[in-house]
DNA sequence: TGTCATTTTAAACGGGTGTTTGATATTTGG
DNA sequence: CCAAATATCAAACACCCGTTTAAAATGACA
């Protein structure tokens, strides 16, 4: 395995659990066995790197999951909301065939993104994501004709806060869960239980 | 105003603004005016600032939201979900009036304490949640009897998380709506956007 | 095989971090 | 009013940070 992918399965793993400001360079190339120099010789800077770590996912992403709600979008058979949110988990959920944990790293990372430095979210969201959104949109607005898109510009980014932070205290969590319910979780089984959940909240009635 | 009000102002500000690990003793003890040793003689070490700041919210929020979801579990008169979850909405609100932005800025902090360290939300829930999540579950039930206290305990989660998370990114997202919609808003218009939103969620049908 | 570009390395750089110290003010109570 | 407790202060401590440097190792190719 090349310096560059040593790296970036190092940075993703520290990352995605500690957040960005939260991991040092010199634990990433520890981890990664790797001198501390190369994030600088290969990325540039650490701000690079996690640039190129979301980049990673997102070239994956994007065209899967513009597919998908393109399908949803296209077809003719009669379609409800958690159609259009099973649009977003096979996408989602393939990235675990992608890499170990694939999808709960890069909803975590998405969070950190959010949460960690400003400013990061917006260049993010319009470099990356408005023909994400757009799909996203005319998806639901095909299923709900009356939701205004302001409507689900929102009830969009509800959802994703759903998903993200859900995803980023996973671990906790599941934790809870076991100790307190006595059950065995995974992320698949988390995200079957919150399909029924967004899918009612973006399908809520409009209220006045 | 004396030295440990100073101190827990600017460091709320900042923290919520830049996350745990984002602030400096430094810039705290700068925009309060005050020394830089004065928070470790005051409260001895920054992550019992930390604990002190989510108190001084907690000390206030707790009982009220007690009472709020005791009365709704008391009363005589017909409920439904949007009643549950306005029983949370005016004891956050509330903190408004306690200090300038106090609802954003807690829900703000919130959000940290999730995602900036690992371990933090295990205390944090562990030694101040039980009461608050067992009225909940019990509320929740009163309304929607079929709903396990399983479900109820996942959806209570996603339900944090849409709050959180979208308090946690509410300049962002203000910013974006105000660009790509023209729409100027506050911290009162988004919650009163999420809570169709999560109590459609929480009452989604049971998914077998 | 020898040259040249690429990659890796150890070391240092300047600066920021949380925390501690010991001296100096300030406030409090007998 | 003065001694004792409390609070503030500048300075230093030891450590970690992201980044840069220049030399050493490795690779590709003629």
């Amino acid at each position: 395995m090349d310096t560059k992918t040593k790296i970036l399965n190092a940075a993703e793993l520290l990352f995605a659990d500690k957040g960005f400001t939260g991991t040092s360079l010199r634990e990433i190339t520890s981890i990664a066995e790797v001198n501390l120099a190369a994030v600088n010789y290969h990325f540039g800077s650490k701000k690079e790197l996690i640039k190129a770590l979301m980049k990673r996912y997102l070239d994956e992403l994007t065209p899967s999951l513009v597919k998908s709600l393109t399908e949803v979008l296209e077809s003719e058979e009669e379609q409800d909301l958690e159609d259009v949110f099973s649009a977003f988990v096979e996408p989602l959920l393939s990235l675990n065939e992608l890499r170990e944990n694939g999808t709960s790293n890069f909803l975590q990372l998405l969070g950190h993104s959010y949460t960690d430095s400003q400013g990061f979210l917006r260049w993010f969201i319009t470099t990356n994501y408005p023909g994400i959104i757009d799909n996203f949109t005319a998806a639901v607005h095909k299923v709900y004709p009356e939701l205004s898109s302001e409507d689900i510009f929102w009830r969009l980014h509800f959802t994703m806060g759903t998903a993200v932070f859900t995803m980023s205290s996973t671990e906790a969590l599941i934790d809870i869960a076991s100790n307190d319910f006595g059950l065995k979780l995974d992320v698949a089984d988390v995200i079957k239980r919150i399909i029924p959940y967004v899918a009612a909240g973006v399908g809520a009635p409009i209220s006045k």
